[in-house]
RNA sequence: GGAGAGAUGGCCGAGUUGGUUGAAGGCGCUCGCCUGGAAAGCGAGUACAUGGGGUUGACCUGUGUCGAGGGUUCGAAUCCCUCUCUCUCCGCCA
């Protein structure tokens, strides 16, 4: 969310960013409604302040055994009004609030301005995609006819949008969690193993709540959510918390699994693993200084390219426009992993910086000095990978024509043989 | 799930016949004195949010905050209700 101050002072800068948003979303009302709460409020304060001291006058002629039952009879009837007014206050609160969490982060100068997907840049490619001399498979026809990837049963035990793992199928996919969770330990990023569930206020400091509350799968009769992504509870590990600045930057890691009902997605990707309601992913978060967000936001990206070097996956990075970014995000960057079936990059990681806007919602602050005073702390985060799609990746990309699938150097001391099938 | 106890400032911990308690005391921290230096000792200072004024984050001032929300009252950390969390015991379970 953005600080209401920095809204009521520079409504141009939030018109336009919600205008690159293409955002229908309208200042004006808002900006009215601040005006008319700041002076209930003013009013409602001054009303408060003289009963204050009213009160305590009343407490005086007590003690000394005096009447006050005059101050007593007006200080009811401002009582009434201060009444009045904080119910009026209130729902002027409530209604801003509203609004308040459904403005989008302002985007960074760097994002490009776009309407859609289209408007992404590419930063930069690694590798080659590969010729094949053959006609290679969709993954999803590799791990059936390998006998390691299960959908048609999966439909049966669960329903749609699911999958079992089988086999060395399994094993692959347990492999890759652990890979990455090695590697990104390697670099600095302190594991951590979160809660799948958080109640809703974790899912409004982040941002999937309350705008996207249908992408998100909610325990009934609790209230409880699946998480998406471990985003939600690593990055909530220290909401309503004071951070020493020397603390900083945090690096975590976290496997999770991942929980989305895909609203409005329907007939996308309804074959295979590229989107699925449970997905296993491991996430990279990190706290940082506002001033080294950015720097923080390419060593992320570079960290998350990383696993797929080394994979020897080929990729390509994009910078995000205005009309895709997430509503929470101030710039993001895709890595887009080649997938030969598809001829084309798909989506396999998003890195991103929140700057303070996660963090204010979710109260999440540092102190640069022992008696400094608060400031919200910058968060970022990046799928470091997307363990379905990176395995989808590799039975692609590593498919021979014999049908069996070749297991990525960096994967065999983890799988401990050198062919799938 | 059942029974009981509790939740106060960075931490520990007073305060439950409602009225200088934003909150005693201690620890920690910051600054100063002392010291060759350090420790000890002494002195001072040590919350957050928000409204208004202003030399527009020097400063002055109002309001709110003692787990959260609501209520009673002229006035509530103190009384009442609801909820959340923590601890102990029992039950259940991986």
């Amino acid at each position: 969310m953005l600080d209401l101050r920095f809204v009521r002072s520079n409504p141009e800068i939030v018109k336009e960013a919600l205008q690159k948003r293409n955002s229908s979303l309208s200042l004006d009302d808002f900006l009215k409604q601040e005006e008319n709460r700041r002076k209930i409020l003013f009013d409602v304060e001054k009303l408060k302040a003289q009963r204050n001291s009213v009160s305590d006058e009343v407490g005086c002629r007590k003690k000394n055994g005096e009447d006050a039952q005059d101050l007593i009879q007006e200080m009811r009837k401002v009582g009434e009004e201060i009444k009045a007014l904080e119910r009026q206050l209130r729902k002027v609160e409530e209604e801003m609030e509203k609004v308040l969490y459904e403005i989008p982060n302002v985007p960074h100068e760097s994002v490009p301005v776009g309407v859609d997907e289209s408007g992404n840049v590419e930063v930069r490619a690694w590798g080659t995609p590969r010729q094949f001399d053959f006609e290679p498979l969709p993954h999803y026809e590799i791990g059936e006819k390998l006998d390691i990837l299960d959908f048609n049963r999966a439909g049966k035990v669960t329903g749609a949008r699911f999958s079992f793992y089988k086999g060395l199928g399994a094993k692959l996919e347990r492999a890759l969690i652990s890979f990455m969770l090695d590697k990104h330990t390697e670099k600095g990023y302190l594991e951590v193993f979160p809660p799948f569930m958080v109640h809703r206020n974790s899912m409004i400091g982040t941002g999937q709540l309350p705008k996207f509350e249908e992408d998100a799968f909610k325990i009934e009769g609790t209230e409880y959510f699946l998480i998406p992504t471990a985003e939600v509870p690593v990055t909530n590990l220290y909401r309503e918390e004071i951070i020493d600045a020397e603390k900083l930057p945090i690096y975590h890691c976290a496997y999770s699994a991942c929980f989305r009902a895909e609203a409005g997605s329907a007939g996308r990707d309804t074959r295979g693993l590229i989107r699925q309601h449970q997905f296993n992913k491991v996430e990279l978060v990190k706290f940082s200084l506002p001033e080294n967000s950015y720097d923080e936001l390419e060593k992320l990206t570079r960290d998350a390219e990383s696993s797929l070097q080394e994979l020897e996956l080929p990729y390509r990075v994009m910078n995000l426009s205005t009309g895709d970014l997430g509503f929470s995000a101030a710039k993001t960057y895709d890595l887009e992993v080649w997938l030969p079936s598809f001829n084309t990059y798909r989506e396999i990681s998003s890195c991103s910086n929140f700057e303070d806007f996660q963090a204010r919602r979710a109260s999440i602050r540092f102190r640069r000095e022992p008696k400094g005073k608060p400031e919200y702390l910058h968060t970022l985060n990046g799928s470091g990978l997307a363990i379905g799609r990176t395995l989808a990746a590799i039975l692609e990309n590593y498919q021979e024509e014999d049908g069996r699938v070749r297991v990525p150097k960096a994967l065999i001391p983890y799988m401990g043989v050198e062919y799938i099938g």
